[in-house]
RNA sequence: GCCCGGGUGGCGGAAUGGUAUACGCGAAGGACUUAAAAUCCUUUGUUCGAAAGGACGUGUGGGUUCGACUCCCACCCCGGGCACCA
């Protein structure tokens, strides 16, 4: 018996294909095409732990299912290189981001090498390399011009550690998403892109996506439609500087007579004040005081709630009521129009404030007892006027009506700030000129390169270290030739995910971003494999690009991820999150070296389903090892005749082939497992069948199906044989074992011939001695015959 | 608070109305061996019983059904998303 050693076949096995270029990606004429897609890593100093392979072994399991089905696959990878993690790393270890970058890919490839993944690597790609990121800038230039890219300067979340403006979507818990930080408040000029702009299609397409319900929710609840309506408000104040009416956003029109104030946030205070409101130093001091709070305030922190009487009045559309201004602190400047009506009978946060400040509580509809609590539910109309006694869902829209409102949908999105004021990232197209203005660069000179900087560090001053770099800096101004200086602010993390997939198809291409005619064939991506973290970030902000593109005609399809799937995480021997903080990292490459390439792809598919979040265990590992190891010693017993059992061998392939197409990986294992078993013992094994089960095991243990695919004496590759077919005659045993049950518990149980009769089953059922006992003496009501399957006796 | 998942042996898990615990790990016993490792075979939900056999058993309590891990109602616990969004 020949010694199985892993690392010596797999190496042997890894340089061949490399040298063969196997895996290339073919465009045969009528043949199936089928994109398979990895969330493509960011590679970082640390390497691969054995958590990230998991969805990189799932889609490459289901590409080479796919190959041997005969379909055109691109299964490509390429990294994710530019932003924070990169810098911060580069920055630790005091060596240039790009330097780091290079070193840090280098080690992720050899990694993945050591797995056997069928990578098309002549389709690799770095969204770092300037001949890709000009084809970013250039979509950026894009939206400048359709005014989907424009320049603030609100307030934004800033992270003191990264020292870097960052987008709503970076934030954890208030949190800086990368170092952890608190987040403060930071008054910054910035590019902001207009994904609101697409916040309905972002929302509505959803539904026809195949992607996991979670994932579809959580960015339904990060879009945030509500349905309402808009009213306004006539301020009654001689103040000229004033404006003479206020508007709202409700969601509960139908509460509308019983608003009795109107809240506004400091914010909207501040820009009346702005204007030549005259106010006295109480409502001043208030305005200030809870703006630099507000600038201070943790993201998710909730304070008590704070409020001051403008002494304005504003009319109720309603009933005519004249009501109370106050600025307040609960009411929030960046969602509606920065104003409210109080509802306090009717709304929570409202009656809290009223409780505190004496305000009037007015119930107006039924249901609950608003002299403890707010009612926020629905019911019938009181107080409200010639709407009394209406059902409250049918009041909004009549309300809505009669008080000159106009329905409204609102949306949480908000517009996704792009600049970050960090070195290592694009640099944004655009330059300044006194004359001009904001001018785009021209796409002939495109890419704008990142210049070599001697210290990239970030500045903390809310330019980013380009602006020190005076030779890149000054430029003419494309459009007058004057003075002219380059947008200093760089791309956040995220921009060159937003369309890789579509570079994977043309790679190389110079000239135009995509060629239409190859996107056509490639898109969308059929299937999507990543992890749940990028719910409400890579995949929002790719989708919104991508409809983007749509709509310029760059790309034919209004959405580029058909189906998702997401993998559970890996988590360490001790239950929690793989982290070198925790010290519970398992490394991939002593994995591969101590039991092999095969062995850790079959045991990181066996482990459980392939969404669920399951902890390692290299005890568990030893049986995946085994099973490999079991088929290299039972490969010599191959011989020309055989006593395997048909119907196990026909209902393997069966169950590989549907469950490597549903991506229940677990249980084809488990069923070749079982075929396996069924060996055990069994002096004579023929070459036929044996070969077939190494096709089905291939795509999860391709080296050692390679390595006994040729010992056989096969000179091609096994990758490219054809999958295997069942003979569908043979899925099932002629004899079953029927179960006999007296009220549904089972008592008894014999063997039949298939399909036999009711009556047949029935007789021979009832003379069983284990029955009899069961049924002497008593009456039987009925008897329910489920075929070839058990029998159930109602006595 | 709202919205998604999920809860099955000692452990990872299988079964989507029809014989609960497939497959794997671990454990116990046996074979081989001078011995050990490796390998192979047997047993392995709990409990009562010498055995035959019985009772209990899929988070908890109810319900539907001849029959429920599976469907319905209520609740508890764990994981995730959103959250002063009017």
């Amino acid at each position: 018996m020949t010694l199985y050693n892993h690392n010596e076949i797999e190496k042997k096995w890894q340089k061949r294909w490399r040298k063969d270029n196997l895996y290339k990606t073919t465009e045969k004429k009528g043949q199936e095409k089928i994109y398979v897609l990895d969330m493509f890593p960011y590679p970082s100093g640390e390497g691969l732990h054995v958590g990230h392979p998991k969805g990189y072994i799932a889609t490459d399991v289901f590409s080479r299912f796919k190959r041997m089905n005969g379909c055109n696959v691109l299964h490509p990878m390429g990294w994710d290189a530019f932003g924070l993690p990169a810098e911060n790393y580069a920055i630790k270890n005091k060596i240039h981001p790009r330097i780091a970058v290079e070193k840090n890919v280098k080690r992720y490839k050899e990694q993945l090498e050591m797995i056997g993944f069928s990578y098309d690597w002549e389709k690799e790609i770095n969204t770092t390399d300037p001949a890709y990121y000009k084809w970013t800038q250039w979509t950026f230039l894009q939206m400048f011009k359709k005014g989907l890219a424009y320049e603030s300067h609100e307030p934004i979340n800033w992270c003191p550690s990264c020292k870097t403006g960052l987008a709503s979507e970076d934030l954890e818990d208030g949190k800086c998403e990368r170092c952890g930080s608190i987040v403060e408040k930071r008054p910054l000029r910035q590019w902001v892109l207009k994904i609101t702009d697409y916040a309905d299609r972002l929302l509505k397409d959803l539904d026809e996506l195949d992607w996991p319900e979670s994932i579809k929710e959580s960015q339904r609840n990060w879009i945030g439609r509500s349905e309402g309506a808009e009213f306004e408000f006539i301020l009654q104040t001689t103040d000229r500087k004033l404006p003479t009416s206020l508007k709202v956003f409700t969601t509960r029109p139908d509460t509308l007579f019983g608003a009795t104030f109107v809240a506004i946030s400091a914010e909207l205070a501040q820009k009346w004040i702005d204007t030549g409101w005259e106010v006295n130093d109480e409502i001043k001091k208030f305005v200030e005081k809870t703006l630099k709070k507000e600038l201070a305030r943790a993201a998710d922190e909730v304070p008590e709630k704070e409020g001051v009487n403008t002494g304005i009045l504003a009319k109720n559309p309603a009933n005519g009521e004249e009501i109370s201004v106050w600025i307040t602190n609960y009411v929030l400047s960046g969602y509606g129009t920065g104003a409210i009506m109080a509802v306090p009978a009717h709304d929570d946060r409202d009656f809290e404030f009223a409780k505190k400040f004496n305000l009037p509580v007015v119930e107006v509809i039924k249901g609950g007892n608003i002299k403890e609590n707010a009612y926020i539910g629905s019911g019938g109309l009181v107080n409200s006027g010639k709407f009394d006694g209406m059902e409250s869902e049918k009041a909004k829209k009549e309300i809505t009506k009669f008080a000159g409102g106009k329905e409204k949908v609102q949306y949480k999105l908000r517009d996704w700030v792009f600049s970050r004021q960090r070195y290592w990232g694009e640099p944004i197209p655009l330059i300044h000129c006194e004359k001009c203005g904001i001018v785009p660069v021209p796409e002939k000179d495109l890419p704008v390169e990142l210049p070599e900087v001697e210290h990239y560090e970030p500045t903390g001053t809310g330019e980013s270290p380009l602006a020190n770099i005076f030779e890149w800096v000054n430029v003419k101004c494309p459009k007058c030739g004057g003075e002219g200086r380059r947008e200093t602010n760089t791309m956040p993390q995220w921009a060159g995910s937003c369309w890789y997939y579509l570079r994977y198809i043309d790679p190389k291409n110079e000239k135009t971003l995509i060629d239409l005619k190859k996107e056509k064939y490639w898109m969308p991506v059929d299937m999507y494999v990543g992890g749940t973290e990028h719910a409400t970030r890579h995949l929002i902000y790719a989708r919104f690009w991508h409809k983007f593109l749509y709509d310029i005609g760059t790309v034919s399809t209004e959405e580029p991820f058909m189906k998702l799937k997401n993998q559970g995480l890996i988590m360490g021997s001790d239950g929690k999150k793989m982290s070198k903080r925790f010290g519970n990292v398992i490394n991939p490459d002593d994995i591969v070296r101590n039991f092999g390439a095969d062995a850790l792809r079959v045991y990181e598919t066996f482990m459980g389903p392939f969404e669920a979040s399951i902890d390692w265990s290299t005890d568990n590992l030893v049986g995946s090892r085994r099973f490999i190891e079991r088929i290299w010693n039972i490969s010599e017993k191959i011989s020309l005749t055989d006593e395997i059992d048909d119907i196990i061998f026909n209902q393997t392939i069966k169950k590989v082939t549907d469950d490597i197409k549903n991506f229940h990986f677990n249980t084809a294992i488990s069923q070749m497992m079982i075929f396996l078993n069924s060996l055990e013992g069994k002096e004579k094994i023929s070459q036929e069948k044996f070969e077939t089960f190494l096709k089905v095991l291939a795509p999860f243990a391709p080296h050692i199906t390679e390595e006994l695919w040729e010992k056989l004496g096969h000179t091609r590759s096994i990758h490219l044989e054809k999958w295997p077919s069942y003979d569908v005659s043979k899925l099932e045993h002629n004899t079953v074992s029927i179960a006999v049950q007296i009220n549904g518990r089972v008592r008894g149980e014999f063997s039949m011939p298939r399909d036999a009769t009711e009556e047949v089953v029935k007789a021979q059922a009832l003379s069983l001695n284990s029955i009899q006992k069961w049924v002497a003496g008593k009456n039987i009501k009925k008897a329910i015959y489920i075929k070839n399957r058990l029998i159930n006796f109602v006595v």
